[in-house]
DNA sequence: CACGGCTATGTTTTAAATCA
DNA sequence: TGATTTAAAACATAGCCGTG
């Protein structure tokens, strides 16, 4: 067994299938084939299920995995260290979610290179189930990410930031003393689409209404949502964060809604059980901190 | 040092099985 | 049936090593 072989499963793992990871290591597939079973007579077990078309890891090769990840991972950074002796910065790996991306990261991981100016970031967006996996598998070490419970993650909340109703400048509900659910349904909605649970909430505001709102935009990209609501589309549902610029610049106004107290994004930071410990209580303290500095 | 055998690993080709 | 994967056969290549 040697490391070509751990890389071939780690890349099968990755591409999905013999094939692409073979095209992936120039190599043939027989040859992915042959470096698999190489592996799978070490370790005297069956790494994956290919009984159907698509391949599976079985129980234990899922168990394999992590470890799989770190020796190669191990590799390149003593492989780095041989080579480059001097210079060995270590990397913290980030994944999060979409929104945290855009509104959340760039000042959190600023802040956080000037209290470890050292450490390299490597930032990963995507959804949360992805990050968690990645995670899981030691290809992320911190995800922020939407709440959710794994064995063998610890989790925290981080920050919750507040769904709010927007509309565009000058529009009637900013003179209006108080609104109903009625009043929204008779606007032009965009619609965010979103992922998380607590976006479900809000949606749900409107089940009891006898007609049903006008969505007249369904769009899952936040930064669109926005601009269709400064640009007078309609007005809709957005995280605080999202639009902090633009509410500041006074394109784009919340409107009080009694439904929509508590309603909040939580992310979550999220990391192996024991790992990491230090550079987790840093980050854990920016994001309390970075979230209190957007809303002020 | 040159040679040949052994071994590991690679490629191509071919065949067979499985699933949508 | 076509796409995909596993597996086996036949051959090439490279490194190691003992021998003359």
């Amino acid at each position: 067994m040697n490391l070509d072989h751990i890389e071939a499963f780690v890349f099968v793992i990755h591409y999905g299938s013999f094939n692409k990871a073979a095209e992936a290591l120039f190599l043939s597939q027989p040859s992915v084939s042959a470096r698999i079973q190489s592996l799978e007579r070490e370790l005297d077990c069956e790494l994956f299920d290919r009984s159907g078309k698509k391949i599976f890891l079985t129980e234990k090769g899922e168990l394999f995995l992590p470890y799989a990840q770190q020796i190669l991972q191990s590799f390149r950074v003593s492989k780095q260290l041989l080579q480059h002796p001097t210079a060995l910065p270590p990397e913290l790996r980030v994944g999060s979610t979409s929104l945290a991306s855009g509104y959340l990261m760039p000042n959190l991981l600023r802040a956080f290179a000037e209290q470890h100016p050292e450490v390299r970031v490597k930032l990963t967006t995507g959804p949360s189930d992805e990050i968690l996996a990645k995670v899981l598998n030691k290809e992320l070490d911190f995800g922020f990410v939407r709440n959710l419970a794994h064995p063998g993650i610890q989790s925290e909340r981080i920050y919750e930031d507040p769904i709010r109703l927007y509309v565009p400048a000058g529009h009637r509900f900013l003179d209006a003393a108080s609104l109903s659910l009625e009043d929204v349904a008779s606007e032009p909605l965009v619609n965010f689409e979103c992922d998380s649970l607590d976006w479900l909430r809000v949606h749900r505001l409107f089940d009891r209404l006898a007609s049903p709102p006008d969505f007249a935009y369904q769009v899952d990209h936040v930064e669109a949502a926005k601009r269709l609501i400064v640009q007078g589309a309609g007005i809709g549902f957005l995280p605080e964060l999202s639009v902090r610029h633009e509410s500041e610049a006074g394109r784009i106004f919340a409107v009080p809604l009694a439904e929509l107290a508590g309603i909040a994004l939580q992310t979550h930071l999220i990391s192996l059980v024991g790992e990491n410990g230090a550079f987790a209580k840093t980050l854990r303290e920016l994001g309390r901190i970075g979230s209190q500095s957007h809303s002020a």
